[in-house]
DNA sequence: TCTTCCATGTCAATATTTTGACATAGCCGC
DNA sequence: GCGGCTATGTCAAAATATTGACATGGAAGA
């Protein structure tokens, strides 16, 4: 290879796109790795994490609910929901008196874990917030959305 | 809904959906299926399109190079290349004098494919680039590739 | 009512990605 | 030169995720 720099070099003159996708896969990429790492020392997956923290906001949310909350399939998300309830940190009804969608809550061991989870998760938030100039994070925040919701349509 | 506080408190959000990392991955999200579904038409993953457009970019990088850049792992990056290999969109040699990294080309083959892929994809980033605010686009860039720095540290 | 449509949960098969491990090639300080 | 160090390619296994399919429950409308 040739020199230090990992790959990106840019190109000649690219004005369309100042590759908004590749950062924003590295910044991804990078928040990822740390929640990994973070994460591991309390036995949680990124995914795992996800689901506790939604189902600590939003108690009774089903399988689908969390997919979707996820990014994922349902069916990973039910992989997910299966790993979370083997290890004691949620519970699901089999059944329901009305519909099929089965809520979901977090136990006691589920809460502890979360909030045992919570700072180390906090801490890269706080890092990736406190790097940016000062008030630009709402403007940071408002172009995510847009960008989301400009892809969805 | 609470009102956005202009100050960057520490953890001003109630809600996890409120968090830059939450909306990090939205978006990522969004952006991943939008070229997912237009990469199909053009026979190739989101993969294996970024190693082709890096190959494109600085002929000859080697499977780790790939890796790095593409942002997985060099094993992941190996199976995308045998991907690639296999359609005959790169060439890869079997040995080389110096040192163990195999320099990794484009076929006429693969030039042709990533050009005729290329813009189906420029029009998901043009989509998401006019979508911000006229001028807010290199704060916006600066800002993510400073939460990379600030991760990666 | 009933019939069509949509959402949900889940099974199975497949694809993708990562973790872990190992041998080899080159570089650098000694 | 030599020994440690890092980087690379690759194998194998496991974890993770997706696509495809199907049955069921409920809602909406003719």
């Amino acid at each position: 290879m040739e020199e230090r720099s990992p790959v990106p070099a840019p190109h000649p003159a690219r004005d369309v796109t100042e590759h908004v996708g590749y950062r924003l896969k590295r910044v991804s990429a990078a928040l990822r790795n740390a929640m990994d790492k973070a994460l591991r020392e309390h036995d949680l997956t990124v995914p795992q994490y996800s689901c506790l923290e939604l189902l600590d906001e939003r108690p009774g949310l089903s399988n689908a609910d969390l997919a979707r909350g996820t990014f994922v399939t349902r069916q990973s998300a039910n992989v997910v929901l299966r790993g979370l309830k083997e290890a004691g940190l949620i519970t699901r009804p089999l059944t329901t008196d009305h519909g099929r969608a089965l809520p979901t809550h977090l136990t006691p061991a589920g809460e502890r874990r979360l909030r045992a989870a919570r700072g180390a998760v906090y801490a890269i938030e706080e890092r990736m917030i406190r790097s940016i100039p000062e008030g630009r994070l709402p403007a940071l925040l408002a172009d995510l959305d847009t960008m989301t919701d400009a892809l969805d349509e």
